[in-house]
DNA sequence: TCATTAAACGCGT
DNA sequence: ACGCGTTTAATGA
């Protein structure tokens, strides 16, 4: 096997759990795609039979609540992974996935997805942390879907990218425009901007063009409940 | 009305 | 070329 294949997964955020033969798996299963701005990864409904990984670009999780009313959204930036519940259990998406820019995948196909939670320990420590920050974002959104405003949709989404375990790569700054802000919320550019100077005046994020700097992520991820 | 939207334009990088 | 701010005109509550 291509040694820079191998240091490729090794770099990955589950890597450091595996060891040297569970590596050797994951990187046998494991192929590159590449999806242009705008392109649907999956629709809700497909049977998308491989775990996804975010290698560049921002994917936008579209899910739609259980009484088909409202739909929110979950942005997914470089380093993070999505769709194990899918794969656990083996059913069909529940979400739309966007690539919102320019986006490289890497899928891992079913058989070696399963034989890394029916063999790796560590594998498996993973993906109960990621489910679980899943789970907290999911609660989130139950919770101030009801009130729908449009600053705490932002300010959520913009914390959510910070999350370490589920979009690593996204350091201290969040290379991210406006108007995929905008995508991301479900909102229009113009209502984008208004929510990100507000949010701005109120000390929380500094603007810059093309980036944002969270500067109270705790304050970011609250927004709305008080 | 009032809010929101897409489209267009201009500005600065 | 791109991100951003603004204006405009159309739409809908």
């Amino acid at each position: 096997m291509a040694t820079d294949k191998k240091e490729m997964v090794r770099s990955l955020i589950w890597a450091k759990e595996l060891g040297e033969p569970e590596l050797e798996i994951a990187a046998k299963g494991l192929s590159e795609r590449f999806y242009p701005k705008n392109s649907y990864i999956c629709h809700r409904g497909d049977r998308l039979d491989s775990w996804t990984g975010v290698v560049t670009g921002l994917v936008k999780m579209s899910a739609v609540s259980l009484s088909g009313k409202a739909t929110t959204f979950v942005g997914v930036g470089a380093g993070g992974w999505l769709g194990e519940g899918s794969m656990l259990k083996n059913e069909e998406r529940k979400y739309d996935l966007v690539a919102l820019r320019d986006t490289r995948l890497l899928m891992m196909n079913k058989a070696t997805f399963m034989a890394l939670c029916e063999n790796s320990v560590g594998f498996n420590r993973f993906l109960v942390r990621q489910l679980n920050e899943r789970l907290g974002q999911f609660v989130a959104i139950t919770e101030h879907d009801r009130s729908f405003d449009a600053k705490a949709r932002v300010a959520r989404n913009l914390s959510w990218l910070c999350n370490p375990v589920l979009s690593p790569q996204v350091g201290g700054v969040l290379e991210i425009t406006q108007e995929e802000v905008g995508l991301l919320a479900g909102i229009s550019r113009q209502v984008a901007n208004r929510c990100l100077k507000e949010l701005a005046d109120e000390g929380l994020i500094d603007l810059q063009p093309g980036a944002i700097r969270p500067l109270d992520l705790e304050a970011l991820s609250n927004y709305g409940s008080g």
